[in-house]
DNA sequence: CCCGGATTCGTCCAATTCGTCCACGAGGGC
DNA sequence: GCCCTCGTGGACGAATTGGACGAATCCGGG
């Protein structure tokens, strides 16, 4: 039937296969608004795959066919490999990153998106834990430098992969962000910015390592680009607290003036100083950053 | 459409893929008068793209590739005025990099690769070749290193993505693989698993900075999986060559002792030395490297 | 100017989807 | 029990879609 590698609308039939549902109902769904379509010129129904996605969240819809969306996840061999299934959902995910099981940590993960979980949530949870406790592992055992790169690179496929889930087609801003000089760690930032996809922003993620001036001229000194929204820094690692403090508390006052907002995270975060202020978010949570983002820059950029 | 970004007039398989249609449909509501075209002197039907616009507003069709219609879409890209149309593709992929449209340059590959392109082929030709021009850049502007950082994220997406867009859904074998200690680059490692995917192994990839011993506790040593058919190494950056060439030319030894295929290329890999033999590859080339696996690899494996 | 590969032509046809109608079953009020 | 309402999913002829085909056209390089 679909023989092309990602197909971007689907048809009733497509989503009623995927959902396991009749072409009936799914019509019914579109005619009452429910569900939104496109038409195409001789009037057949065509649904984005994106809204399809969301409104199988918004319904907490069973997904019998996912690749059906182009979503490559296997309900069966999360199961298989690793053993899996105990209470704690978290603790599953940590056992599937902790054994490599790539496959399996991204049906985890997607299957827990689809069910309603945002991406922010997910990140605060079983990623962030589980992380941490690799971290640990790092110090315990000697493979723990094997198990600590192999899924710091599955969990950057995986955000990246949650990130184009949530892509905003027609985005309400822009925002743009990065770890600080210094800061090997290109995971936050990059949660960050799915997560600021989330909100409907358009993240410019420039990643780990990044200068305070370069942030800087991408955002307050931008010549062409309008300025963004939000400016995020993250802070994992930081090798010189004073020169950092001073950096950041200038580009902060600088945004401040400009009237852009600021988000400032991260494990690290704390040995910083900076100016405080409506416009500048301070915290750990992505769930907080998200509300801050809701509350400071979405209502006031709809106007 | 390689070439078409700015052309005034579209084909009927230009506007199908940008509405996500078929050729057959659009030439079809040509036919029928609700799409006005003109005509070569051969024939062949040509759209002016007002046309094409104003037949999509009219339908109220998803625009799913804008760039075909050389449209900027997104508010931040507006502004930047991207031009792209030359004649060479490669330059108009290098120009959406160069300028942060992400977006844009997601469509450009991705569209590349649904025409038949390979990873393999994308990654030695537009991704090479812009990765090079901006490192260059790097040392000429004084905005190289914001550009340079927002290239390479957008990268490390597109390539995430193509990626998934190739998983094997019954891999025939296993990779593992890396950059070398006191290697920072991420993408090379990155484009080899995405080429390994492509040729149908499980790519497990342990990302940039990883010691060779960790490589051979994830391969020759690994006591509970079964060893993979290959280990790649990445070289873009080395800091003490004699030790590096100590560590990996153990590990090939060990890897030709254990039937285990080994690759090892990137920008300094000339600077190392190794054992060579039938089962080791040392190359730059993707697409050879692809080939190398094919002959190597996939043809004993399937046996 | 010509040539070869890529693209598009027109046409045909199977598969799919349209809108509509209706049978079925679960739940609620009387 | 009986009737009513509501959501579901199957069935129907008519209309639409999209893939396939050989022939014709386009276009860039020699």
């Amino acid at each position: 039937m679909n023989n092309s590698y990602q197909r971007k609308l689907l048809s009733p039939k497509d989503l009623a296969n995927a959902i396991g549902a009749s072409e009936s109902s799914v019509k019914r769904w579109t005619d009452q608004g429910r569900l939104e379509i496109t038409r195409t010129s001789g009037g057949h129904r065509r649904i984005a795959v994106t809204e399809a996605i969301r409104f199988i969240r918004e319904n907490q819809l069973p997904l019998l066919q996912p690749e059906v969306l182009g979503l490559q996840i296997d309900v069966d061999s999360a199961a298989s490999a690793v053993e899996v299934g105990s209470k704690d959902p978290d603790a599953d995910f940590h056992q599937l990153l902790l054994s490599g099981h790539d496959v399996g940590a991204r049906n985890h993960l997607v299957s827990r998106f689809l069910k309603g979980e945002s991406v922010a949530a997910l990140t605060d949870g079983p990623i962030r834990s589980s992380m941490e406790q690799i971290g640990w592992t790092w110090k315990e055992r000697s493979e723990g430098i094997f198990i600590e790169h192999r899924a710091t690179e599955i969990l950057a496929g995986l955000l990246q992969d949650l990130r184009q889930l949530v892509a905003p087609t027609n985005p309400i801003g822009r925002a743009i962000g990065g770890a600080v000089a210094g800061d090997p760690y290109r995971l936050p930032s990059l949660a960050v910015a799915a997560t600021l996809n989330e909100c409907g922003l358009h993240a410019v993620n420039l990643g780990a390592n990044t200068p305070i001036s370069v942030l800087r001229q991408a955002s307050v000194d931008d010549p062409t680009d309008q300025p963004p929204c939000l400016v995020w820094i993250s802070v994992s690692e930081v090798t010189s607290p004073g020169e950092t403090s001073l950096d950041v508390s200038e580009l902060v006052r600088e945004c401040m003036a400009a009237s852009i907002a600021v988000a400032i995270g991260g494990r690290e975060a704390h040995r910083l100083e900076f100016p405080s202020g409506d416009q500048v978010f301070q915290g750990e949570s992505l769930t907080e950053l998200a509300e801050f983002v809701q509350r400071r820059v979405v209502r006031t950029n709809r106007d």
